[in-house]
DNA sequence: GCCGTTTTCGGCCCGACTGTTTTCAGTCG
């Protein structure tokens, strides 16, 4: 059944600005900092809850979410069934709202913020830099002209700031920056650390970490970079810095013997960490970034991540797990997932051509997927209906038929070329071509390109009405969304993913930076459902075949094994698989 | 405000850096 729209007051991710929005709040007023951190958790776990809220909700389980107890789920429950939260407006009339905006200047937090409401009055962002500017701040307990200076820079690199950083940009730049880091004499190692190593959708600040006995030299070169806007902070262990692209970069220095712990804590995710500490403290040592530290002050010292875990009696747990979402549990009972990688892949079945709006041909294209060790490319241009990537009438289709047989011919059996479309999934909910007609095809791919802000009932409809078909074999990035600039359609994922599982239809990952879509959050719970999942670059080119790792490293934040994905398969299984759909 | 194989009360991760201070508070991750 389809939520209808009507029924929800709050998606999960505007229930969680709310609570995100009154632990600010709650900071600025002085409340009591594990209240704000559970307010925040609790935000946190509704953005990333995989279900509706909404659902969950009426089902009496709001509780059950981590994080959420009676005090919260209380609020939750005012929120959704009358729409607005008492204990809300009462902390408006309390703390003005519109202080949340001052609070995400950098280096200005909530007791910076009190203070300068409480002593001055500032309520928003223009009276701060105003009274910065007037020299107002300088006097104030516990602040300098620098401590000024650094406020009106703060407002200053605000403006400046981007959103969060897609994958897609954040990747390459941090390994322009490993590189560079490598060359400074006496680096032992680099490595990429924080949520690009856990391999985000977006990631905010980059943050890298060295292995050098001597730290100075290393932190010189990286706040020297030829490229840094401003150096942030300077130390012996921990440096950042502003990129002239607007992306900042934190660099740690460790020796070698304790790289282990560095990069553990540097990965994070923060709830992962401490989840580890907790641990650690049940065996009566304390963790940090340094060492393991026993109660007497000695220190274990680890040079690997592999030493870190084990020192806590499970095996390493890969980045891209780290997330707090049950892999600490996972790993202490010998349950972690045997993640695909990338080696695991046989199959790319997403592509495009000349003969749509890819740039390569055929041959082309098989020749690279080839060269790429894949036994089988599905060439799967688009359907007519959608003439900005110049789709392809049935007349069309036929004729590359016989183009993709040449082909086969010439290149021989070290790689299996299948035809296929992509077909549109159109604003009425059917599909650009018969059924009769892709019953021919050797594999359908159905995607929605328009029509996405349709109501979730009109969306929906589309979509369960596409996997439901017996001819469609894989549903191509199902919620359309684009980083950073559009969200997918508001599907009812539940009754996607429910309707996928009845269907025995393929979702795929979309591995493009700008897509990653399915979701991790989404490929979870395909997970746990055992739906069929397929990873694929939708590559028009031969450089955008390489972007399948980003799919790859979604899948594995998804806890994705490799049976459970198609493109892990012999080509004969696959092909079995694809006959034994509607054709 | 949440949470429980040492707890239903009393915990709640830990350290680096900066600027203001003469030993520490605030911010950040």
């Amino acid at each position: 059944m389809i939520t209808p729209m009507k029924d929800r007051q709050y998606t999960n991710q505007q229930l969680s600005d709310i609570f995100q929005n009154m632990a600010y709040l709650l900071e600025i007023k002085g409340e009591l900092i594990y209240k704000t951190l559970a307010y925040r958790k609790a935000a946190d776990s509704l953005a990333d809850l995989g279900r509706d809220v909404n659902e969950v909700w009426r089902a009496g389980q709001l509780t059950d979410i981590p994080g959420v107890g009676k005090a919260i789920a209380e609020k939750i429950d005012e929120l959704l069934s009358t729409g607005g939260l008492e204990f809300q407006e009462k902390l408006h009339t309390e703390v003005p709202p519109s202080l949340v905006e001052v609070l995400q200047v950098p280096d200005v937090g909530p007791k910076k913020v009190a203070l300068f409401w409480r002593e001055v009055g500032i309520t928003n962002l223009a009276e701060l830099e105003a009274a910065a500017r007037a020299g107002k701040l300088r006097d104030l307990p516990g602040m300098g002209p620098k401590s000024e200076a650094k406020v009106l820079a703060g407002i200053e690199a605000l403006s400046r700031r981007t959103h969060r950083l897609p994958l897609g940009k954040a990747w390459p730049f941090a390994n322009e920056l490993v590189t560079y880091l490598c060359d400074v004499q006496g680096v032992q190692i680099v490595e990429v650390a924080g949520s690009l190593r856990r391999m985000k959708a977006t990631v905010g600040d980059l943050d890298l970490l060295a292995a050098a006995i001597d730290s100075q030299p290393v932190m010189d070169a990286f706040v020297g970079h030829p490229q840094v806007l401003e150096v942030l902070g300077h130390g012996e262990i921990k440096s950042s810095v502003e990129f002239n692209n607007n992306i900042r970069v934190q660099l740690w220095v460790h020796p070698p013997e304790r790289f282990g712990t560095a990069l553990q804590y540097a990965t994070g995710s923060k709830d992962h960490n401490v989840r580890l500490r907790e641990l650690a403290i049940k065996k009566g040592l304390s963790l940090s970034e340094q060492a393991f530290t026993r109660p007497d002050g000695s220190e274990i010292l680890c040079a690997r991540e592999e030493d870190v875990y084990a020192q806590l009696g499970m095996p390493l747990i890969p980045p891209e797990l780290r997330e707090d979402r049950g892999e600490v549990q996972a790993a202490l009972a010998g349950r972690l997932p045997d993640l695909i990688s990338l080696d695991d892949l046989r199959s790319e079945l997403h592509t495009h051509t000349t003969w749509s709006d890819g740039k390569l041909t055929i041959k082309e294209m098989a020749v690279e997927a080839r060269k790429r060790g894949l036994q089988v490319l599905a060439v799967t241009d688009h359907s007519f209906s959608l003439g900005v990537a110049g789709g392809l009438s049935v007349e069309e289709v036929m004729a590359q038929q016989t183009e993709i047989d040449a082909v086969q011919v010439e290149l021989g059996d070290k790689i299996r070329i299948l035809q296929g479309c992509e077909v549109e999934i159109r604003a009425d909910g059917t599909l650009d071509y018969s059924d009769e007609f892709l019953a021919e095809l050797d594999i359908v791919i159905a995607a929605l390109h328009t029509g996405l802000r349709q109501s979730r009932e009109q969306v929906t409809k589309r979509m369960l009405n596409a996997i439901r078909n017996p001819h469609v074999d894989i549903i191509a990035h199902p919620t359309g969304r684009m980083i950073p600039n559009r969200e997918g359609a508001d599907l009812d994922m539940e009754a996607v993913l429910q309707a996928a599982a009845q269907s025995g239809v393929a979702l795929e990952i979309n591995a493009h930076p700008a897509r990653l879509d399915l979701d991790d959050v989404y490929s979870r719970q395909a997970s746990d459902r055992g739906i069929l999942i397929t990873v694929n670059t939708d590559a028009h080119s031969a450089s955008e075949l390489d972007l399948i790792h980003f799919g790859v490293a979604t899948a594995r934040r998804g806890w994705l094994e490799p049976q459970q994905m198609i493109n892990t398969w012999k080509p004969d299984r696959l092909i079995s698989w694809l006959r034994s759909r509607g054709r």
